[in-house]
DNA sequence: CTGGATTCTGCACACGTGCCCACATAATGT
DNA sequence: ACATTATGTGGGCACGTGTGCAGAATCCAG
C-alpha cells in the first residue's frame, strides 16, 4: 500500500500520466513523445511506433490544457441555448454537436433557460474559448459586447445579432410563411388568423409579416390573431378561444409547437382539419411527420444552418479579424395532411 | 495601424488579456491580481475593490486553463448521451445540464448516436475531466475500461455499469412496471401485451419482467408481446400489428414514445382506450400529459436523478478513492386517461 | 579519410496561473 | 523601549506541453 510512484510526490491525489513518464518507460526524450502526437513533426518511423504503443498502454494522451494553455487555442466552443425543452432547439443542437465532435471542437452547454445563465457565461469565458454560438433565445445586450471585449468570436443562429464580430446564420422567415400564406390563397383560402409566439422573439414578428404582407397582395386581410409562447400547452389554450371567437378558415402558426397545440384544439372544438380549417406551422420537427398530426408546415433547414454556422467558425478561426457575415437560410413550404 | 500593443510581441493573434497586465495597469503586483480573484485569500479591501474595477474594465478574468493545468482540475465534466433525439434523454440532460451550470462545472456534450462517438471520446480523454456522465446509451466495454485507466471517474445513469470506479444511478425499473400492471389487474383486465424496446437495452427487459412477476402472482401471462425501438413511429407500426392479431385489454410499454405511438395505432383500428384498451407508458415526459395523449404512465424521476447524479460527483471529487455506489430511484405510477 | 549535406534529437523557453515562503510593516503586549 | 504577534505583500516555483534552435549522428561523394 505504502509503495510509492516512479516520483518520490506524496501524491495524495493521483495524477495523470504524464509525456515524461512516456519517455522515461520508452528510454526517448520528452520532445520525441511530444513530436509523436504532433501530426506534421518529425521523428523517426520505428521511434514512433514505439512510443505510441508504449503511451496507449500506459492510457496517455497530451493534456489538452497544457496544449491550449501553450497556443492560446482551447477547441472548446460554448453553445448557449436559449431554451432547451423546446423541441425545435433540441433537435439543432443535436445535429450541432454532432458536427462539432467530428471537428473536434468540444461543447459546452449553456441553458439559457436557467436563471443564472448570465452568470455561467462570465464564469465559461475564463476558458479561453474558441468561439460563443448562441442558438436562439435572446442574451442581455450588454453581455454581447462583454464577450466581443474577451475577444471570444460569437455566431448567432435563430436570432440576428447586429454588433461588429459577430457572425449570423438566420432563416427568412417571412418569406417561409409569405410561401405558406400563397398556398393557402392559392387554394381559396380568405379568413386568415396567426398565432404568433412571444412579440419579444424577431422571429415571431418576421414570421407574421411574411403572412400580412402576401394577404396584403392579395387584398386580404388578418381577421385574427393572438401570441402564445411557442409551446404547445399555450398553442392549444390560445386556440380554443381563437376559433371559438372568429371563424377562420386558415390559421398560421408561429411553429410547429403551437401548430400541434391548434390542432389539438381544433378537434376538440368539432372542426375537420383541412376541410373547415386549413393548419401551418413552422420548423418542420420530427414530430410533425407523426401520423397522428400529419401537419403542413414551412421547413427550417437545420443541416444547412449548422453547416453554415461550422463553416463561419472555420473562417472565423483562420482568420480572427476578417469582417462579420450574415448568412440567410431559404425555407421551403412541406404540403402534408393540414392544409 | 501598425501601432504596437503595450507589448512588444508582433502579436500577430490577439491574445488574453493576463494578470501581468491588470496588474501593470493597476499598479501592483501580479500576485495581488491572482488573491483578488481567489476567494478566502488574503487581501487589502480597499486594493481589492481597485483591481476588481480594473479588471472588469479592461475584461480579465484568470485563464482557466493555466488554473486548471496548476491544480489538476479542469471543472469539465463530459456528459456521453445515448441517442439525443430520444425526448427522455433530452429532457435528462436539460436537467443535468442546468445542475451543472450552476454548480460551476461545464458539461462537454458527446453525441453517443454518431458513428464517431468512441473516436470523439478517446479525443476528450486529452481533457483532464472531472468525471464523464453515462446517459443511456451503451458506451462499449473496452472504453469503460480505457477511461478508468485515465482515472476519470464515471457515473452511468439509466444503465448500470459493474465496473470498479463506476458509480451508478438508476430506475427501480422491474418496479415501476409492476405498480402499473397491479394496477390494470385490480381493474380487472386480463389479457396483457408488452410493447418493448431494443432488447441491447438492459432497461427495456427489466420492465418487461416487473410486468411478468405480478401477472404471474396474479395467476395470468403475457399474451404478446413485441419489440420496439422507444420510437413514436416504431411503436405505432409494432402496435398496428400487436393490436391486429390479438385481442388485448391492456397494453404495457417499454417507454412514453413507444406508448404514444400505441395510442395513435389503437385509435386507427377503432379501438376506444381506455374502454377497450389499457394503455401504459413509461417515463412520464412532458408530452405524456398533453390533452390529446393524456397517457398513464410511470414517472422516471428525473429531478431526483439529475440530484443523485451530482451528490455522486461531489462525493467523488471529494473522496477520489472512495467505493463506487449504486443508487436506485423509485418510479411511481401516475394516472391519467388511458387505464 | 574528410568535408559537406541530410536526418534526427535534446535542451530550454514560454504559456498564465495558484500558492508557498520569506519578508516588510503595523499593531499589540510587557 | 523592545519583543511578539497580526496583517499584508512580492518573488519564484511548478503545472505539462509545443517548438525553435543548435548540435549530434548518419550518410554519401570525392
Amino acid at each position: 500500500m505504502s509503495v510509492a510512484q516512479d516520483h518520490d510526490k506524496p501524491a495524495d491525489r493521483r495524477r495523470r500520466v504524464t509525456a515524461q513518464a512516456v519517455a522515461d518507460a520508452a528510454g526517448v526524450s520528452r520532445s520525441a513523445v511530444s513530436r509523436a502526437f504532433t501530426p506534421g513533426a518529425y521523428l523517426d518511423e520505428s521511434k514512433r511506433r514505439i512510443i505510441e504503443k508504449v503511451a496507449h498502454h500506459m492510457g496517455y494522451q497530451p493534456n489538452a490544457l497544457a496544449a491550449g494553455l501553450k497556443d492560446g487555442r482551447s477547441h472548446l466552443v460554448a453553445v448557449f441555448v436559449g431554451n432547451m425543452r423546446s423541441t425545435y432547439d433540441s433537435e439543432f443542437v443535436s445535429a450541432l454537436v454532432g458536427k462539432l465532435n467530428a471537428l473536434n471542437k468540444w461543447p459546452i452547454l449553456i441553458d439559457g433557460g436557467d436563471q443564472r445563465a448570465e452568470d455561467a457565461i462570465e464564469q465559461v469565458l475564463r476558458y479561453p474559448l474558441d468561439a460563443l454560438i448562441l442558438r436562439g433565445g435572446s442574451m442581455p445586450r450588454a453581455l454581447v459586447t462583454r464577450c466581443t471585449k474577451f475577444g471570444v468570436p460569437m455566431i448567432s443562429t435563430g436570432r440576428i445579432v447586429q454588433s461588429p464580430g459577430v457572425d449570423n446564420v438566420c432563416c427568412r422567415n417571412a418569406d417561409g410563411t409569405g410561401l405558406a400564406a400563397q398556398v393557402l390563397i392559392d387554394k381559396g383560402r380568405t379568413r386568415f388568423g396567426y398565432l404568433g409566439g412571444a412579440p419579444s422573439f424577431s422571429s415571431s414578428a418576421e414570421r407574421r409579416l411574411g403572412v400580412i404582407d402576401v394577404l396584403d397582395k392579395a387584398g386580404l386581410k388578418l381577421i385574427a390573431e393572438a401570441t402564445g409562447d411557442f409551446t404547445v400547452e399555450t398553442g392549444r389554450k390560445i386556440a380554443l378561444k381563437l376559433l371559438a371567437e372568429h371563424k377562420l378558415d386558415a390559421l398560421v402558426c408561429a411553429n410547429d409547437a403551437s401548430a400541434i397545440g391548434a390542432l389539438t384544439a381544433a378537434r376538440e372544438l368539432g372542426l375537420d382539419v383541412p376541410c373547415d380549417l386549413s393548419l401551418i406551422g413552422f420548423d418542420d420537427i420530427e414530430m410533425a411527420r407523426w401520423p397522428n398530426f400529419d401537419l403542413s408546415t414551412v421547413n427550417n433547414p437545420i443541416d444547412d444552418a449548422v453547416d453554415q454556422v461550422i463553416a463561419l467558425l472555420e473562417r472565423r478561426l483562420a482568420e480572427p479579424g476578417k469582417q462579420s457575415e450574415t448568412i440567410m437560410i431559404d425555407p421551403f413550404f412541406v404540403p402534408r395532411g393540414t392544409h
